[in-house]
DNA sequence: TTAATAGTGTCTATAAGACAATATTAC
DNA sequence: GTAATATTGTCTTATAGACACTATTAA
Protein backbone atom coordinates (compact mmCIF):
# COMPACT_ATOMS: atom_id res chain seq x y z
CA UNK A 1 0.00 0.00 0.00
CA UNK A 2 1.50 3.19 -1.03
CA UNK A 3 1.18 6.38 0.36
CA UNK A 4 -0.88 7.65 -1.24
CA UNK A 5 -3.29 4.87 -1.13
CA UNK A 6 -3.47 4.39 2.54
CA UNK A 7 -4.09 8.85 2.71
CA UNK A 8 -6.96 7.91 0.19
CA UNK A 9 -8.29 5.04 2.10
CA UNK A 10 -8.70 7.22 5.21
CA UNK A 11 -12.14 7.97 3.84
CA UNK A 12 -15.00 7.36 2.49
CA UNK A 13 -14.56 8.21 -1.71
CA UNK A 14 -18.55 8.80 -1.17
CA UNK A 15 -18.21 11.24 1.13
CA UNK A 16 -14.96 12.80 -0.64
CA UNK A 17 -16.02 12.70 -4.18
CA UNK A 18 -13.05 13.27 -7.35
CA UNK A 19 -12.29 17.31 -7.41
CA UNK A 20 -9.85 18.31 -10.42
CA UNK A 21 -8.31 21.62 -9.94
CA UNK A 22 -7.35 23.64 -12.19
CA UNK A 23 -6.35 27.61 -13.20
CA UNK A 24 -8.29 30.53 -14.56
CA UNK A 25 -6.16 33.52 -15.46
CA UNK A 26 -7.76 37.39 -15.65
CA UNK A 27 -5.20 38.85 -17.97
CA UNK A 28 -5.31 42.65 -17.79
CA UNK A 29 -3.86 45.08 -20.72
CA UNK A 30 -4.51 48.59 -21.52
CA UNK A 31 -5.43 49.37 -24.86
CA UNK A 32 -6.10 52.33 -27.01
CA UNK A 33 -6.82 53.89 -23.36
CA UNK A 34 -9.11 50.87 -22.45
CA UNK A 35 -9.02 48.35 -19.32
CA UNK A 36 -9.10 45.07 -21.52
CA UNK A 37 -9.32 41.17 -20.45
CA UNK A 38 -7.93 37.96 -21.58
CA UNK A 39 -10.88 35.57 -22.92
CA UNK A 40 -11.03 32.67 -25.18
CA UNK A 41 -14.08 31.42 -27.18
CA UNK A 42 -15.51 28.10 -26.31
CA UNK A 43 -16.36 25.54 -28.55
CA UNK A 44 -17.14 22.29 -26.24
CA UNK A 45 -20.69 21.95 -23.89
CA UNK A 46 -21.14 23.18 -21.58
CA UNK A 47 -21.42 27.02 -22.07
CA UNK A 48 -20.50 26.20 -25.94
CA UNK A 49 -20.50 29.67 -27.61
CA UNK A 50 -19.56 31.47 -24.69
CA UNK A 51 -16.56 33.46 -23.27
CA UNK A 52 -14.59 32.71 -20.71
CA UNK A 53 -11.00 33.26 -19.05
CA UNK A 54 -8.36 31.53 -19.91
CA UNK A 55 -7.23 28.48 -17.87
CA UNK A 56 -6.76 24.59 -17.90
CA UNK A 57 -5.88 21.79 -15.72
CA UNK A 58 -2.93 21.74 -13.06
CA UNK A 59 -0.33 19.89 -13.56
CA UNK A 60 2.74 18.25 -11.85
CA UNK A 61 3.70 22.23 -11.38
CA UNK A 62 3.52 24.97 -8.74
CA UNK A 63 0.48 26.58 -9.40
CA UNK A 64 1.72 30.06 -10.14
CA UNK A 65 3.87 27.74 -12.78
CA UNK A 66 0.46 26.47 -14.51
CA UNK A 67 -0.95 29.99 -14.86
CA UNK A 68 2.04 31.76 -16.20
CA UNK A 69 1.63 28.62 -18.54
CA UNK A 70 -1.79 28.71 -19.46
CA UNK A 71 -1.60 32.61 -19.85
CA UNK A 72 1.39 31.68 -22.31
CA UNK A 73 -0.49 29.42 -24.23
CA UNK A 74 -3.12 32.39 -25.56
CA UNK A 75 -0.50 35.10 -25.69
CA UNK A 76 2.98 36.33 -27.01
CA UNK A 77 5.19 33.99 -24.79
CA UNK A 78 8.36 35.93 -25.15
CA UNK A 79 6.07 39.26 -23.44
CA UNK A 80 4.67 37.02 -21.05
CA UNK A 81 8.28 35.74 -19.69
CA UNK A 82 9.54 38.84 -18.92
CA UNK A 83 7.09 41.57 -17.76
CA UNK A 84 3.99 40.22 -16.84
CA UNK A 85 3.07 40.44 -12.97
CA UNK A 86 1.00 37.52 -12.04
CA UNK A 87 -0.45 36.95 -8.26
CA UNK A 88 -3.19 34.73 -6.63
CA UNK A 89 -6.49 36.26 -6.77
CA UNK A 90 -8.77 33.03 -5.22
CA UNK A 91 -10.14 30.00 -5.18
CA UNK A 92 -13.59 29.09 -6.63
CA UNK A 93 -14.91 26.02 -5.48
CA UNK A 94 -18.69 26.05 -5.41
CA UNK A 95 -20.31 22.73 -6.12
CA UNK A 96 -22.00 22.79 -9.05
CA UNK A 97 -20.20 25.74 -10.83
CA UNK A 98 -18.88 23.19 -13.37
CA UNK A 99 -22.00 20.95 -14.20
CA UNK A 100 -19.54 18.26 -14.62
CA UNK A 101 -17.96 17.15 -12.01
CA UNK A 102 -16.33 18.89 -9.03
CA UNK A 103 -14.21 21.29 -9.78
CA UNK A 104 -11.92 23.99 -7.74
CA UNK A 105 -10.20 26.80 -10.12
CA UNK A 106 -7.42 28.83 -8.38
CA UNK A 107 -7.87 31.88 -10.12
CA UNK A 108 -4.78 34.28 -11.35
CA UNK A 109 -4.53 37.91 -11.95
CA UNK A 110 -2.20 38.78 -14.39
CA UNK A 111 -1.14 42.56 -15.22
CA UNK A 112 0.66 43.34 -18.41
CA UNK A 113 2.07 46.54 -20.71
CA UNK A 114 0.23 47.02 -23.57
CA UNK A 115 0.26 43.17 -26.11
CA UNK A 116 -0.25 42.62 -29.51
CA UNK A 117 -3.65 41.01 -30.45
CA UNK A 118 -3.57 37.28 -29.33
CA UNK A 119 -2.38 35.30 -32.32
CA UNK A 120 0.95 33.59 -31.55
CA UNK A 121 0.05 30.77 -29.04
CA UNK A 122 -1.28 27.53 -29.96
CA UNK A 123 -5.16 28.21 -28.97
CA UNK A 124 -4.52 31.81 -30.01
CA UNK A 125 -7.02 31.84 -32.84
CA UNK A 126 -9.87 31.81 -30.39
CA UNK A 127 -8.56 34.48 -27.85
CA UNK A 128 -8.72 38.31 -27.66
CA UNK A 129 -8.65 41.37 -25.74
CA UNK A 130 -12.18 42.91 -24.51
CA UNK A 131 -13.04 45.81 -22.81
CA UNK A 132 -13.77 44.92 -19.67
CA UNK A 133 -17.37 46.65 -19.45
CA UNK A 134 -18.08 44.12 -22.81
CA UNK A 135 -17.16 41.04 -21.08
CA UNK A 136 -20.55 39.98 -19.97
CA UNK A 137 -22.41 36.60 -19.72
CA UNK A 138 -18.74 34.26 -19.26
CA UNK A 139 -18.97 30.56 -18.78
CA UNK A 140 -19.44 29.32 -15.52
CA UNK A 141 -18.76 31.78 -12.64
CA UNK A 142 -16.29 33.96 -14.59
CA UNK A 143 -18.09 36.82 -14.14
CA UNK A 144 -17.56 36.35 -10.47
CA UNK A 145 -14.27 36.13 -10.83
CA UNK A 146 -13.62 38.81 -13.23
CA UNK A 147 -15.27 41.42 -11.46
CA UNK A 148 -13.20 40.37 -7.88
CA UNK A 149 -10.12 40.57 -10.12
CA UNK A 150 -11.04 44.10 -10.91
CA UNK A 151 -11.94 44.71 -8.00
CA UNK A 152 -8.53 44.01 -6.44
CA UNK A 153 -6.48 45.92 -9.51
CA UNK A 154 -8.75 48.97 -8.52
CA UNK A 155 -7.20 48.45 -4.93
CA UNK A 156 -3.75 47.96 -5.68
CA UNK A 157 -3.29 50.65 -7.75
CA UNK A 158 -3.69 52.68 -5.09
CA UNK A 159 -1.15 51.45 -2.50
CA UNK A 160 1.16 49.90 -4.57
CA UNK A 161 3.19 50.58 -7.90
CA UNK A 162 1.28 47.86 -10.00
CA UNK A 163 0.38 50.21 -12.92
CA UNK A 164 3.68 50.20 -13.51
CA UNK A 165 3.18 46.79 -14.84
CA UNK A 166 0.94 48.08 -17.17
CA UNK A 167 3.34 50.40 -19.37
CA UNK A 168 7.17 49.57 -20.80
CA UNK A 169 9.79 49.59 -19.17
CA UNK A 170 10.46 53.62 -19.77
CA UNK A 171 7.36 55.77 -19.45
CA UNK A 172 5.44 59.30 -18.84
CA UNK A 173 3.71 60.37 -15.86
CA UNK A 174 1.08 61.12 -18.68
CA UNK A 175 1.03 57.19 -19.43
CA UNK A 176 0.86 56.50 -15.82
CA UNK A 177 -2.14 58.96 -15.18
CA UNK A 178 -3.64 57.09 -18.24
CA UNK A 179 -3.63 53.74 -16.37
CA UNK A 180 -4.87 54.71 -13.63
CA UNK A 181 -7.77 56.66 -15.40
CA UNK A 182 -8.39 53.46 -17.77
CA UNK A 183 -8.17 51.03 -14.46
CA UNK A 184 -10.72 53.52 -12.20
CA UNK A 185 -12.51 54.70 -14.84
CA UNK A 186 -12.56 58.04 -13.89
CA UNK A 187 -10.10 60.85 -15.26
CA UNK A 188 -7.53 62.45 -12.80
CA UNK A 189 -6.02 65.97 -12.57
CA UNK A 190 -3.47 66.42 -14.52
CA UNK A 191 -1.01 68.60 -12.39
CA UNK A 192 -2.34 67.19 -9.20
CA UNK A 193 -1.45 63.46 -10.45
CA UNK A 194 2.07 64.45 -11.37
CA UNK A 195 3.24 65.64 -8.22
CA UNK A 196 1.90 63.32 -6.22
CA UNK A 197 3.39 60.69 -8.40
CA UNK A 198 6.93 62.50 -8.07
CA UNK A 199 6.56 62.17 -4.24
CA UNK A 200 5.92 58.86 -3.42
CA UNK A 201 9.55 57.81 -2.42
CA UNK A 202 10.57 55.14 -4.40
CA UNK A 203 7.51 54.89 -7.32
CA UNK A 204 9.18 56.41 -10.21
CA UNK A 205 13.07 57.20 -10.77
CA UNK A 206 14.01 59.72 -13.58
CA UNK A 207 15.79 58.27 -16.78
CA UNK A 208 17.00 61.73 -17.65
CA UNK A 209 15.60 61.46 -21.01
CA UNK A 210 12.36 62.27 -22.46
CA UNK A 211 10.22 61.51 -25.04
CA UNK A 212 11.01 61.96 -28.90
CA UNK A 213 8.27 64.70 -29.42
CA UNK A 214 5.52 66.13 -27.82
CA UNK A 215 2.16 64.74 -27.99
CA UNK A 216 -0.09 64.42 -31.67
CA UNK A 217 -1.44 67.81 -31.35
CA UNK A 218 1.41 69.85 -29.27
CA UNK A 219 2.28 69.63 -25.89
CA UNK A 220 6.33 70.21 -24.60
CA UNK A 221 8.41 67.02 -24.50
CA UNK A 222 7.22 64.30 -21.62
CA UNK A 223 10.50 63.38 -19.41
CA UNK A 224 10.83 59.68 -19.08
CA UNK A 225 10.87 57.43 -16.15
CA UNK A 226 11.53 53.81 -14.85
CA UNK A 227 9.71 51.90 -11.58
CA UNK A 228 11.38 52.71 -9.06
CA UNK A 229 12.43 50.08 -5.94
CA UNK A 230 9.12 51.01 -3.65
CA UNK A 231 6.77 47.87 -2.97
CA UNK A 232 4.17 50.01 -1.60
CA UNK A 233 3.59 53.80 -1.94
CA UNK A 234 3.86 55.62 0.74
CA UNK A 235 1.66 58.37 1.10
CA UNK A 236 -0.69 55.62 -1.31
CA UNK A 237 -3.05 57.63 -4.48
CA UNK A 238 -6.51 57.35 -2.71
CA UNK A 239 -8.92 57.32 -5.19
CA UNK A 240 -11.32 60.33 -5.02
CA UNK A 241 -15.08 59.78 -4.37
CA UNK A 242 -15.05 56.55 -1.59
CA UNK A 243 -17.98 57.42 0.05
CA UNK A 244 -20.05 55.06 -1.96
CA UNK A 245 -17.18 52.23 -1.29
CA UNK A 246 -17.16 52.64 2.61
CA UNK A 247 -20.69 51.67 3.59
CA UNK B 1 -20.69 7.81 -20.69
CA UNK B 2 -21.28 10.50 -18.04
CA UNK B 3 -20.28 13.99 -18.24
CA UNK B 4 -17.88 13.89 -15.89
CA UNK B 5 -16.17 10.58 -17.34
CA UNK B 6 -16.19 12.53 -20.59
CA UNK B 7 -14.68 15.40 -18.80
CA UNK B 8 -12.08 13.19 -16.97
CA UNK B 9 -11.46 11.42 -20.06
CA UNK B 10 -10.00 14.84 -21.90
CA UNK B 11 -6.41 14.05 -20.48
CA UNK B 12 -3.83 11.57 -19.96
CA UNK B 13 -4.54 10.53 -16.29
CA UNK B 14 -0.34 9.95 -16.22
CA UNK B 15 -0.37 13.87 -16.70
CA UNK B 16 -2.96 15.11 -14.95
CA UNK B 17 -2.21 13.36 -11.88
CA UNK B 18 -5.31 13.12 -8.54
CA UNK B 19 -5.24 15.87 -6.31
CA UNK B 20 -7.08 16.70 -2.96
CA UNK B 21 -8.73 19.34 -1.66
CA UNK B 22 -8.50 20.47 1.77
CA UNK B 23 -9.28 23.52 3.41
CA UNK B 24 -6.73 25.02 6.66
CA UNK B 25 -7.54 27.70 8.85
CA UNK B 26 -5.78 30.40 10.38
CA UNK B 27 -8.24 31.11 13.12
CA UNK B 28 -6.95 33.73 15.03
CA UNK B 29 -7.96 35.30 18.54
CA UNK B 30 -6.30 37.70 21.35
CA UNK B 31 -5.84 36.06 24.66
CA UNK B 32 -4.25 37.73 27.87
CA UNK B 33 -3.25 40.54 25.73
CA UNK B 34 -1.58 38.23 23.23
CA UNK B 35 -2.84 37.08 19.31
CA UNK B 36 -2.81 33.56 19.23
CA UNK B 37 -3.61 30.59 16.67
CA UNK B 38 -5.40 27.68 16.69
CA UNK B 39 -3.35 24.64 16.37
CA UNK B 40 -3.44 21.14 16.71
CA UNK B 41 -1.17 18.21 17.06
CA UNK B 42 -0.77 15.72 14.43
CA UNK B 43 -0.57 12.01 15.68
CA UNK B 44 0.36 10.32 12.70
CA UNK B 45 2.91 10.75 9.65
CA UNK B 46 3.58 12.62 8.30
CA UNK B 47 4.59 15.32 10.98
CA UNK B 48 3.85 13.21 13.65
CA UNK B 49 3.94 15.69 17.04
CA UNK B 50 4.59 18.17 14.98
CA UNK B 51 1.61 20.90 15.49
CA UNK B 52 -0.04 21.94 12.32
CA UNK B 53 -3.18 24.22 11.52
CA UNK B 54 -6.58 22.47 11.91
CA UNK B 55 -8.47 21.61 8.31
CA UNK B 56 -9.56 18.39 6.62
CA UNK B 57 -10.77 17.86 3.52
CA UNK B 58 -13.66 19.47 1.16
CA UNK B 59 -16.96 17.64 1.07
CA UNK B 60 -19.84 18.12 -0.78
CA UNK B 61 -19.86 22.41 0.19
CA UNK B 62 -18.62 25.21 -0.73
CA UNK B 63 -15.06 26.05 0.43
CA UNK B 64 -16.12 28.56 2.61
CA UNK B 65 -18.52 26.12 4.41
CA UNK B 66 -16.05 23.22 4.87
CA UNK B 67 -13.53 26.29 6.20
CA UNK B 68 -16.28 26.81 9.10
CA UNK B 69 -17.11 23.12 9.72
CA UNK B 70 -13.40 22.64 10.22
CA UNK B 71 -13.28 25.59 12.44
CA UNK B 72 -16.18 24.65 14.28
CA UNK B 73 -14.60 21.00 15.29
CA UNK B 74 -12.27 22.39 16.80
CA UNK B 75 -13.60 24.77 19.16
CA UNK B 76 -16.79 26.27 20.60
CA UNK B 77 -19.82 25.75 17.94
CA UNK B 78 -22.10 28.41 18.99
CA UNK B 79 -19.43 31.25 19.11
CA UNK B 80 -18.16 30.01 15.75
CA UNK B 81 -21.58 30.20 14.36
CA UNK B 82 -22.08 33.79 15.19
CA UNK B 83 -19.35 36.22 15.02
CA UNK B 84 -16.32 34.60 13.61
CA UNK B 85 -14.94 36.73 10.61
CA UNK B 86 -13.98 34.01 7.88
CA UNK B 87 -12.00 34.88 4.90
CA UNK B 88 -10.33 33.10 2.32
CA UNK B 89 -6.68 33.42 2.29
CA UNK B 90 -4.45 31.63 -0.39
CA UNK B 91 -4.17 28.63 -1.65
CA UNK B 92 -0.89 25.94 -1.56
CA UNK B 93 -0.56 23.77 -3.95
CA UNK B 94 3.28 23.21 -5.05
CA UNK B 95 3.96 19.54 -6.03
CA UNK B 96 5.42 17.77 -2.81
CA UNK B 97 4.04 19.86 -0.01
CA UNK B 98 2.32 16.87 1.24
CA UNK B 99 4.77 13.86 0.71
CA UNK B 100 2.26 11.39 0.24
CA UNK B 101 0.37 12.78 -3.05
CA UNK B 102 -0.68 16.25 -4.54
CA UNK B 103 -3.05 18.09 -2.15
CA UNK B 104 -3.95 21.09 -2.84
CA UNK B 105 -5.50 23.17 0.20
CA UNK B 106 -7.46 26.44 0.46
CA UNK B 107 -6.43 28.45 3.60
CA UNK B 108 -8.61 30.65 5.06
CA UNK B 109 -8.23 33.63 7.97
CA UNK B 110 -10.45 33.43 10.94
CA UNK B 111 -10.63 36.04 13.27
CA UNK B 112 -12.70 35.55 16.49
CA UNK B 113 -13.56 37.62 19.86
CA UNK B 114 -12.05 36.12 22.77
CA UNK B 115 -12.34 32.23 22.84
CA UNK B 116 -12.16 29.87 25.60
CA UNK B 117 -9.75 27.12 26.01
CA UNK B 118 -10.54 24.70 22.73
CA UNK B 119 -12.22 21.74 24.45
CA UNK B 120 -16.11 21.04 23.55
CA UNK B 121 -15.10 19.79 19.88
CA UNK B 122 -14.92 16.49 18.57
CA UNK B 123 -11.12 16.47 18.72
CA UNK B 124 -11.01 19.13 20.84
CA UNK B 125 -8.34 17.82 23.35
CA UNK B 126 -5.70 18.06 20.49
CA UNK B 127 -6.08 21.68 19.77
CA UNK B 128 -5.21 25.10 21.56
CA UNK B 129 -4.68 28.37 21.21
CA UNK B 130 -0.69 29.28 21.23
CA UNK B 131 0.54 32.40 20.97
CA UNK B 132 2.09 33.66 17.55
CA UNK B 133 5.29 33.98 18.17
CA UNK B 134 5.42 30.91 19.76
CA UNK B 135 4.00 28.85 16.67
CA UNK B 136 6.90 27.08 14.84
CA UNK B 137 7.80 24.18 12.66
CA UNK B 138 4.87 24.00 11.99
CA UNK B 139 3.56 20.55 9.85
CA UNK B 140 3.96 20.88 5.72
CA UNK B 141 3.86 24.31 4.71
CA UNK B 142 1.89 25.89 7.32
CA UNK B 143 4.74 28.03 8.43
CA UNK B 144 4.36 29.99 5.46
CA UNK B 145 0.62 30.36 5.54
CA UNK B 146 0.45 31.25 8.69
CA UNK B 147 3.36 33.71 8.30
CA UNK B 148 0.50 34.98 5.54
CA UNK B 149 -2.41 35.14 7.72
CA UNK B 150 -1.03 37.49 10.07
CA UNK B 151 0.58 39.83 7.32
CA UNK B 152 -3.15 40.29 5.77
CA UNK B 153 -4.25 40.45 9.41
CA UNK B 154 -1.61 43.21 10.16
CA UNK B 155 -2.95 44.47 6.92
CA UNK B 156 -6.34 44.80 7.22
CA UNK B 157 -6.62 46.08 10.72
CA UNK B 158 -5.28 49.20 8.62
CA UNK B 159 -8.45 49.97 6.21
CA UNK B 160 -11.55 47.60 7.40
CA UNK B 161 -12.92 47.80 10.96
CA UNK B 162 -11.76 44.06 11.37
CA UNK B 163 -10.42 45.03 14.94
CA UNK B 164 -13.73 45.29 16.17
CA UNK B 165 -13.92 41.15 15.25
CA UNK B 166 -11.54 40.97 18.05
CA UNK B 167 -13.56 42.17 20.62
CA UNK B 168 -17.07 41.35 21.95
CA UNK B 169 -20.52 43.42 20.54
CA UNK B 170 -20.00 46.37 23.20
CA UNK B 171 -16.69 47.54 23.74
CA UNK B 172 -13.87 50.50 24.78
CA UNK B 173 -11.81 52.38 22.62
CA UNK B 174 -9.51 51.07 25.12
CA UNK B 175 -10.25 47.52 24.02
CA UNK B 176 -9.70 48.63 20.40
CA UNK B 177 -6.24 49.83 20.75
CA UNK B 178 -5.44 46.57 22.77
CA UNK B 179 -6.32 44.35 19.57
CA UNK B 180 -4.14 46.43 17.51
CA UNK B 181 -1.37 46.60 20.02
CA UNK B 182 -1.41 42.70 20.18
CA UNK B 183 -1.54 41.96 15.80
CA UNK B 184 1.17 45.50 14.92
CA UNK B 185 2.82 44.15 17.97
CA UNK B 186 3.62 47.48 19.23
CA UNK B 187 2.20 49.99 21.40
CA UNK B 188 -0.35 52.59 20.15
CA UNK B 189 -0.47 56.39 21.68
CA UNK B 190 -4.16 55.88 23.63
CA UNK B 191 -4.80 59.49 23.36
CA UNK B 192 -4.09 60.00 19.30
CA UNK B 193 -5.78 56.78 18.86
CA UNK B 194 -9.01 57.47 20.83
CA UNK B 195 -9.47 60.60 18.53
CA UNK B 196 -8.81 59.15 15.65
CA UNK B 197 -10.79 55.82 16.30
CA UNK B 198 -13.78 58.01 17.14
CA UNK B 199 -13.00 60.32 13.99
CA UNK B 200 -13.29 57.76 11.18
CA UNK B 201 -16.98 57.63 10.01
CA UNK B 202 -18.62 54.65 10.47
CA UNK B 203 -15.86 52.45 12.30
CA UNK B 204 -17.43 52.79 16.02
CA UNK B 205 -20.92 53.92 16.99
CA UNK B 206 -21.59 55.32 20.99
CA UNK B 207 -24.03 52.77 22.94
CA UNK B 208 -24.57 55.20 25.22
CA UNK B 209 -23.68 53.14 28.34
CA UNK B 210 -20.02 52.69 30.09
CA UNK B 211 -18.39 49.97 31.62
CA UNK B 212 -19.86 49.03 34.66
CA UNK B 213 -16.29 50.14 36.70
CA UNK B 214 -12.86 51.34 35.88
CA UNK B 215 -9.79 49.91 35.21
CA UNK B 216 -8.03 47.46 38.02
CA UNK B 217 -5.78 50.23 38.95
CA UNK B 218 -8.30 53.03 38.59
CA UNK B 219 -9.09 55.26 36.11
CA UNK B 220 -12.82 56.88 35.05
CA UNK B 221 -15.32 54.54 33.34
CA UNK B 222 -14.79 53.96 30.30
CA UNK B 223 -17.90 54.67 27.34
CA UNK B 224 -19.34 51.70 25.53
CA UNK B 225 -19.51 51.45 21.44
CA UNK B 226 -20.65 49.16 18.93
CA UNK B 227 -19.53 48.37 15.32
CA UNK B 228 -20.45 50.54 12.57
CA UNK B 229 -21.77 50.14 9.53
CA UNK B 230 -18.58 51.38 7.66
CA UNK B 231 -16.98 48.46 5.49
CA UNK B 232 -13.58 50.58 5.09
CA UNK B 233 -12.38 53.30 7.32
CA UNK B 234 -11.58 56.03 5.65
CA UNK B 235 -8.99 57.60 6.65
CA UNK B 236 -7.64 54.01 7.21
CA UNK B 237 -5.46 54.01 10.33
CA UNK B 238 -1.89 53.51 9.18
CA UNK B 239 1.13 51.67 11.15
CA UNK B 240 3.38 53.55 12.29
CA UNK B 241 7.40 53.06 10.56
CA UNK B 242 5.99 51.76 7.59
CA UNK B 243 9.55 52.49 5.98
CA UNK B 244 11.00 48.91 6.52
CA UNK B 245 7.87 47.57 4.06
CA UNK B 246 8.03 49.96 1.67
CA UNK B 247 11.02 49.04 -0.27
C1' DT C 1 -4.07 60.64 48.57
C1' DT C 2 -2.02 58.28 44.76
C1' DA C 3 -1.63 56.15 40.61
C1' DA C 4 -3.66 54.77 36.57
C1' DT C 5 -6.50 55.44 32.81
C1' DA C 6 -10.17 58.03 29.73
C1' DG C 7 -10.63 61.59 27.05
C1' DT C 8 -9.57 66.44 25.13
C1' DG C 9 -6.69 70.44 23.46
C1' DT C 10 -3.05 72.26 20.86
C1' DC C 11 0.62 72.66 17.79
C1' DT C 12 3.43 71.28 13.70
C1' DA C 13 4.38 68.96 9.55
C1' DT C 14 2.54 66.61 5.83
C1' DA C 15 -0.82 65.58 2.35
C1' DA C 16 -5.02 66.19 -0.73
C1' DG C 17 -7.53 68.77 -3.81
C1' DA C 18 -8.94 72.96 -6.20
C1' DC C 19 -7.23 76.00 -9.26
C1' DA C 20 -4.08 79.12 -11.57
C1' DA C 21 -0.02 79.95 -14.12
C1' DT C 22 3.92 79.06 -17.03
C1' DA C 23 6.55 76.61 -20.52
C1' DT C 24 7.11 73.89 -24.60
C1' DT C 25 5.89 71.90 -28.79
C1' DA C 26 3.01 70.12 -33.23
C1' DC C 27 0.62 71.97 -36.60
C1' DG D 1 0.06 82.10 -34.08
C1' DT D 2 -2.91 78.56 -31.79
C1' DA D 3 -4.07 74.80 -29.29
C1' DA D 4 -2.65 71.13 -26.59
C1' DT D 5 0.00 69.26 -23.08
C1' DA D 6 3.80 69.09 -19.35
C1' DT D 7 5.09 70.92 -15.32
C1' DT D 8 5.11 74.01 -11.40
C1' DG D 9 2.98 77.27 -7.89
C1' DT D 10 -0.35 78.60 -4.49
C1' DC D 11 -3.91 78.25 -1.37
C1' DT D 12 -7.23 75.79 1.68
C1' DT D 13 -8.54 72.02 4.25
C1' DA D 14 -7.72 67.50 6.31
C1' DT D 15 -4.81 64.44 8.70
C1' DA D 16 -0.82 62.33 11.55
C1' DG D 17 1.80 62.54 15.35
C1' DA D 18 3.90 64.66 19.37
C1' DC D 19 2.81 66.26 23.63
C1' DA D 20 0.42 68.52 27.32
C1' DC D 21 -3.52 68.65 30.04
C1' DT D 22 -7.90 67.60 32.57
C1' DA D 23 -11.16 64.40 34.59
C1' DT D 24 -12.45 60.22 36.87
C1' DT D 25 -11.96 56.23 39.57
C1' DA D 26 -9.83 51.97 42.38
C1' DA D 27 -7.15 51.06 46.00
Amino acid sequence: MTDAESFLAEYDPREYPPVAVTVDVVALTIRDGKLCVLLIERGEQPFAGHRALPGGFVRDETLDEAARRELAEETDVRLVEDRVHLEQLGTYGNPGRDPRMRVVSVAYLAFAPHLPEATAGSDAARAYWVPVEEAKDLAFDHDQILADGLERARDKLEYTPLATAFVGTEFTVSELRAVYAAVWGEELHAGNFHRKVLSVPGFVESTGGTVARGGERGGPKAKLYRAGDARLLHPALLRPTREDRVR
